[in-house]
DNA sequence: GGACTCATTTATGTATACATCAATTCTGAA
DNA sequence: TTCAGAATTGATGTATACATAAATGAGTCC
């Protein structure tokens, strides 16, 4: 399946953080891993050294990689650069997309509304992802789409951090889709501010809703 | 003086790349650095996977890291992040930068408009570098600071390649100066919007200056 | 003469032994 | 008992031998 051990390891412990294996402050040994995954440290080494640089963990210098800690003020920020970054790329993606592409994500609005049957929450976080992701992609500008999938990949750790996200009813699940249909439609319509009002109005509707609690 | 050799390989990769030993579609072979440096192979792959990781170099399977190539559109995707990014990184900046940072800024322009002695273009290039990479510092949000210091890198690549911009008397080397301490008067005043417009018209110049002839 | 096959070349990918360094723990004397 | 400092530990950092895959080119068969 798989070719590359780099891959297979690289995408292991994404799988790992993401399933929350390490929680943020723990320490990703390059042993350790190689053992768990049945790889030489090599590619572990590589895999890590590639998620360093960029910037999905810290590094201290003879100690190893950690999972960087999760704080208020980080959370802001992550998601303050989030807010204006994926509302740009929504602003050029609403210039760029083709119809084919505004077509894939009315396709991901109405699964998320129900449409297709009923959603496991890991559905939920999938169609998501695609969602935010495929607006990154559509914005047809691989230096927007490549800073949208960093915050948005750093700040999906607090949302699993802080997992009530996906599980309070008063939360994502009622305005979510009705926000993501919102900006499809702008995007559809060809208005490019709109749409970048709206990505940033919902950026900051699901911060708000995460951090309630602070 | 630098201790590891991953650091080493690293920095020198990328002063040759700066100093254009490599050209766009050259390939960087690990082999032929590490016997260049005077290195083994594994630092030298290190360093090679980290540029390729935070989107400096491509790779292709087998072949190896190469500069990318460059093109008018890729250069518009460049500068039009980094005109956003680096415009909020400086209204960010305006709210959070130390009295001290903001000497800093005025000190550095100081030397822009040759306050102490005539500037080589290495001297210009160098201030320039140290401005621009400190309003994204002084932004006080990791992620913005990231995000610059990436598209501010990857436009140097533009500035290098057509780099009659250092050259000709029209260009930088006037409107420049002029144009950094707009920013820092603002960043002073704290008025976070000024500083905003004034650092996007400024990397728009930039780029408009650069792509004349385009 | 052209194309197809297979060996060669040349690069990256992998495993592993060894070096290094920082933190910690253990020990011995004041 | 406590402190200093040496030995140990446990991790990353490095070098190198070997594996593998992709491009290249030569040789042969139609």
């Amino acid at each position: 399946m798989a070719k590359e051990k780099e891959k297979i390891a690289y995408n292991e412990i994404v799988r790992l953080i993401l399933e929350n294996h390490y929680k943020p402050g723990d320490f990703l040994l390059e042993t350790e891993l190689a053992q768990d995954l049945n790889l030489s440290r090599t590619p572990v080494r590589h895999a890590l050294s590639q998620l360093v640089a960029e910037g999905i963990l810290d590094k201290k210098k003879k100690k190893g990689c950690v999972v960087p800690a999760v704080s208020p003020e980080d959370a802001r920020h992550v998601f303050f650069a989030r807010e204006h970054i994926e509302g740009l790329a929504a602003a050029s993606a609403a210039r760029h997309a083709k119809q084919e592409d505004i077509e894939t994500l009315k396709h991901l609005v109405h699964r998320e509304f129900g449409g297709e049957g009923e959603l496991s929450k890991m559905d939920y976080v999938h169609i998501n992802r695609s969602f935010h992701l495929g607006i990154a992609r559509f914005s047809g500008n691989k230096y927007l789409e490549q800073y949208c999938r960093h915050s948005f990949w750093r700040s999906h750790t607090y949302i699993f951090f802080f997992d009530k996200y996906y599980t309070d009813v008063t939360g994502g699940q009622e305005t979510g889709p009705r926000q993501h249909q919102g900006i499809v439609e702008a995007m559809e319509n060809r208005n490019e501010e709109k749409a970048g009002n709206l990505m940033r109005q919902h950026i900051r509707t699901t911060f708000e809703q995460l951090f309630v609690k602070l």
